[in-house]
DNA sequence: TTTTGAAAGTGGTCTGACCACTCATATTGA
DNA sequence: TCAATATGAGTGGTCAGACCACTTTCAAAA
């Protein structure tokens, strides 16, 4: 009777669509004039469900293209979360403390893995540490630990929890911090996991605070 | 130039109006006639908007009534995801790790800290389990140490994934869980933190594979 | 006083109309 | 012939207006 919600049942039907005709990630799926054809309801109600989907990450809509079945790897979700969960109390200390659990899973996880931790990009950096010309990017490292982990949920929760935090790699690393840093590449490419987590939070905690004495 | 997609200024706009009106869960929020008004759009475009938020469970929508800020209870997010998303094996791994690694951070900065590791809440979960008549719920517990980790935004991530990860914890210990638990607890009391991670990670680790194998 | 029912307000849906954009194709110009 | 250009079909983006189904409210009727 009052089944309210068609959209609802669209985005079933979307789905049982997908699965039946094996749609994959970055295919078109039929356009919205088109589904409201076939599903017999009104293009404004196919739309409330695609865009359902869309904030969800599922899919990805291009004017004048038409509609794709998403490569969930990029979806938005955890940025919309994100918007709405820090609403309420900006509390920056979480978010920096959150950013690093994940930069440390991470740092530990590559250490643990013999094809991480002895990859050429560490051998890399170490070069580009001590070529004087050189500006090493922070981010670049720390981006890359990132990356190397493996898992990307955690990679684009980082990424999100770095915007929030205020970038607080930006920039080139001083002197005294390369040692700092040939430590952290030593350890992993030695496996050394709790040197290399500790090193890496200490020096992380490090940049952090002065960070906040430039602020003020 | 023109940046399409205004509904996701909707969706923007509608978290700060949110924000700014201290609207709370439970709450009402405007009509969609009268946000149209307000935003000086479409009515379609704020529906598009609003049923996006609904579909992630954060707006809750009466016929009849109006639109209301929702409780974080719902999960026809994780409904949705989960027969959208996570059938790819890497997603669905992902999504454990990130928990775990977010579990894990929790256990570590409760042990660290003598006021939180030395809370009443511990031995009260010891006599839950030595008592034989109690069902221990696996799930109390792990939530509680997400909660005393004292970072809500770690908190309020787990309760996402914890979702999407198909309630791991559901259920209540059988007899030979209850030994790894006091492990863990005894671990926690007395401040040995690697111990507790170690502990826990076994247990979590352990359990999942239960998990699978049931449901094969 | 209690009951009833009409009115107002809300979300749910459909239709039809434009607009802005992309792409393949036809047309034009050299 | 070939390249540049124009055109038209198709698609998503948005809007306005119209009903429908439902809830709440409150005044009129019993």
């Amino acid at each position: 009777m009052n089944q309210s919600k068609r959209y609802l049942d669209i985005v079933r039907d979307l789905r049982d669509m997908i699965r039946q005709e094996n749609i994959r990630p970055g295919d078109r799926i039929p356009s919205e004039r088109e589904l409201a054809e076939t599903l017999q309801v009104g293009r404004s109600t196919i739309r409330e469900a695609l865009r359902s989907l869309e904030l969800l990450g599922l899919i990805e809509t291009r004017r004048g293209e038409g509609t794709f079945l998403a490569d969930h790897r990029n979806n938005m979700l955890v940025e919309v979360l994100s918007t709405f969960i820090l609403q309420d109390n900006q509390s920056q200390k979480d978010v920096q403390e959150t950013r690093q659990i994940h930069e440390l899973a991470a740092i530990q996880t590559i250490c643990n893995n013999k094809a991480t931790s002895q990859m050429a990009v560490w051998e890399g950096f170490r070069i580009r540490l001590s070529d004087e010309e050189n500006g090493f990017q922070r981010e670049d490292f720390v981006r890359e630990l990132m990356v190397l982990s493996g898992n990307r949920l955690s990679l684009k929760i980082w990424v999100i929890l770095h915007q929030y935090s205020g970038n607080p790699y930006n920039g080139t690393v001083s002197t005294p911090e390369k040692e700092r840093l040939l430590n952290i590449l030593a350890a992993i490419g030695q496996q050394q996991t709790d040197k290399a987590v500790n090193e890496f939070k200490t020096w992380s905690d490090w940049l952090l605070k002065e960070r906040l004495r430039d602020d003020s």
